[in-house]
RNA sequence: GCGCCCGUAGCUCAGUUGGAUAGAGCAACUGCCUUCUAAGCAGUGGGUCACAGGUUCGAUCCCUGUCGGGCGUACCA
């Protein structure tokens, strides 16, 4: 019998059917066993198939049966004919499975019919809210925002493809500790002309100038703590400072953010929860979840491992709120707010032990939510010699000079390999070709090791890097140029013939086309892992792919349905290559 | 002290519930532009996955220990 599912004319993502198919045959033979643990993986080794399934070895070793013997009951179950032309138990219950050419054909023809991305959208749902960037008033935006920012993106891009909802929350550090200090340097040091150039440049100069004051002067200390006591009272002149301060920094964020392509849904910064917190202080307090302790207000961990030795401070001996009072504020409002199913907080790796405690306060505080809180994080940025990031001067890189760098050497590559282009298009590559350098540089480690500044590895042009990946999209492109097609009409044109007019003989082809299925499931280990790095490796090996087929399979000196054939290879595969390349904020240009 | 992370090719790093022959980029070397863009392609060399045990059909991955490194750890965020 053939599964309706099989047949369904709106989905063919083939990945997706193999396992469907597998956890169907799975669940017969063991119906108690968690569907989730039944996956399926891409054959490392082409010998033994396209995919492969090792979960019934798993399952098997759990319950101490033979696999072998529990991978043949499966196979047995496992109907899989419209896709499959080889299903085989291997080894000690390997089961590898060959797609069918008929089928692979199918399916590149459905995806050039409707759009070419071979995924399949989540029919769970769920809602989350990311919290990432997260900016300091007082500070330019520098190399150390780039991770959180560019990383925290990439992730609500994907889930959103996938079906999902999510709402982008800014958490902008605009209230706490260093606005004492900072206002002491506004009120005696300030120089409004520098202001108007670089507001976060000169911001950061009085906050340098007024803190090393403090460590020479403890009267300089002194009246930072009050003007910082007069801020949180409302004086007006101090709000007043304060309120051009937030305003003057909003406007220079924004203009990082313009330039990255990156929009948040909402800013509320850490000032936006100021009334809220005494209301946390107090439900914790009643509930005898914090206690006083030298002078402050202290929520202790005896019983969990972790964090034994390591108490929680909400609320300091001289009355006032710190970052965790906060974080409690705000997880309750987006609770509140939003209902989301979880909240992913994207930051340096450094605040693990914070987002530990916090959860594990909020959970104390109200057992009865549901949501689910995931903190995403990440290698600090270090230096060539291995300490914290620092220039010669020990000053940080500021995000805008490096974006500048990078445009500038994309720019100087650009005009050496096509000095023939408009200046101001060439600007335009440029502009592309360096932001999308620089992202993807950031986004292809694995996001927890430490990550090593290096100006060349960041705005690197060759090698694994985003130009190789809009080069590709650019070949194609050209393509289609010179044929004078247009890609999506040429793709209707074709219409359900697409299927008969495939042909995939050479290996190139076949490792291409292979290739293309997979996208689907890579963005959902992408998302189950939080890595979007494996998402850079796919598009990495998806353009080799493509280019040893584009030095290998002439497209336009070929003939006939051959040339058809190889048209809509090269259409679907820029389409993967871009929609992946937007999922990791990166624009691709018409020519470069 | 306690907690988290790391140690993989000369360098920088990937390696997806444990899976079959551990992969890339850079650097080095050899070829390929009168042929759809050479920001490219094809190929060569390069490994005791820090070390020692354990778990099992199978370990870079899990457990224990050792060595080496980074980070965090009560009033910054």
């Amino acid at each position: 019998m053939t599964d309706p599912k099989f047949m369904d004319d709106t989905v063919f993502v083939l990945p997706k059917l193999i396992e469907a198919g597998l956890r169907e045959a799975i669940l017969k033979v063991f119906p108690d066993v968690d569907p989730e643990v039944i996956q399926l993986q891409v054959c490392a080794n082409p010998k033994f198939g396209d995919y492969q399934c090792t979960s019934v070895m798993a399952i098997a070793k759990k319950r101490k049966l033979n696999p072998r013997e529990q991978a043949q009951k499966v196979l047995d179950e496992l109907e899989l004919s419209d896709i499959a032309d080889e299903v085989q138990l291997a080894g000690p219950g390997f089961i590898n499975i060959r797609l069918k050419p008929e089928a692979i054909k199918r399916a590149l023809s459905k995806a050039a019919q409707q759009g070419g991305y071979f995924i399949q959208k989540t029919d769970s749902p769920r809602t989350a809210v990311i919290d990432f960037s997260s900016p300091n008033v007082a500070k330019p935006m520098h190399v150390g925002h780039i991770r959180s920012t560019i990383l925290g993106d990439c992730l609500a891009r994907v889930l959103t493809l996938l079906g999902h909802q999510v709402v982008t929350d800014n958490h902008i550090g605009d209230w706490g500790t260093q606005f004492g200090k900072l206002i002491v340097g506004w009120k005696q040091h300030l120089d409004r002309d520098a202001l108007m150039k670089d507001a976060l440049g000169e911001l950061e100069r009085l906050y340098r100038k007024v803190n090393s004051a403090c460590d020479e002067d403890a009267s300089v200390l002194e009246s930072a703590r009050k003007e910082l006591v007069k801020l949180q009272q409302g004086d007006e002149e101090n709000l007043s400072i304060w309120n051009e301060m937030q305003e003057v920094s909003r406007v220079q964020f924004d203009k990082v953010y313009q330039r990255l392509g990156i929009h948040f849904d909402h800013t509320l910064g850490e000032s936006f929860y100021n009334d809220q917190l005494k209301g946390v202080v107090g439900d914790l307090t009643e509930q005898g979840i914090a206690t006083e302790s030298q002078g402050a207000k202290v929520v202790f961990f005896e019983d969990i491992d972790g964090l034994k030795d390591h108490p929680a401070l909400i609320l300091k001996s001289d009355g006032g709120a710190n970052y965790t009072t906060t974080d409690l504020a705000t997880i309750q409002y987006r609770v509140e707010t939003w209902n989301p199913d979880e909240i992913i907080y994207v930051t340096d790796g450094r605040q693990q032990l914070h987002f530990k405690q916090l959860f594990e306060i909020f959970r104390r505080w109200q057992p009865d939510a549901k949501v689910e809180l995931v903190h995403t994080w990440f290698g600090s940025i270090l230096g060539p010699d291995g300490t914290p990031f620092k220039t010669r001067a020990g000053d940080t890189i500021k995000l805008n000079d490096l974006l500048d760098e990078a445009e500038e050497r994309a720019f100087k590559a650009v005009t050496e390999k096509n000095p023939d282009l408009d200046s101001e298009i060439s600007r335009e590559i440029a502009r592309i070709v360096g932001i999308g350098a620089v992202k993807y540089a950031d986004l292809l480690p694995n996001r927890q090791t430490d990550y090593v500044f290096d100006w060349d590895k960041l705005l690197s042009l060759s090698g694994n890097t985003a130009p190789y990946l809009q080069y590709a999209c650019t070949r194609i492109r050209s393509i289609f140029r010179k044929a004078a097609l247009n890609e999506s009409e040429f793709l209707k044109s074709l219409g359900s013939d697409a299927e008969n007019i495939l042909e995939l003989d050479s290996d190139f082809e076949k490792k291409l086309v292979r290739h293309l299925l997979n996208f689907g499931l890579v963005l959902e280990s992408v998302l189950e892992d939080q890595r979007p790095n494996y998402l850079c490796n796919y598009l990495f090996e998806l353009a080799g792919h493509y280019t040893s087929f584009y030095e290998n399979c002439p497209v336009l000196k070929s003939e006939g349905s051959t040339r058809n054939s190889r048209l809509i290879l090269c259409s679907l595969t820029r389409q993967v290559l871009e929609k992946g390349l937007f999922l990791l904020g990166i624009e691709t240009p018409e020519k470069m």
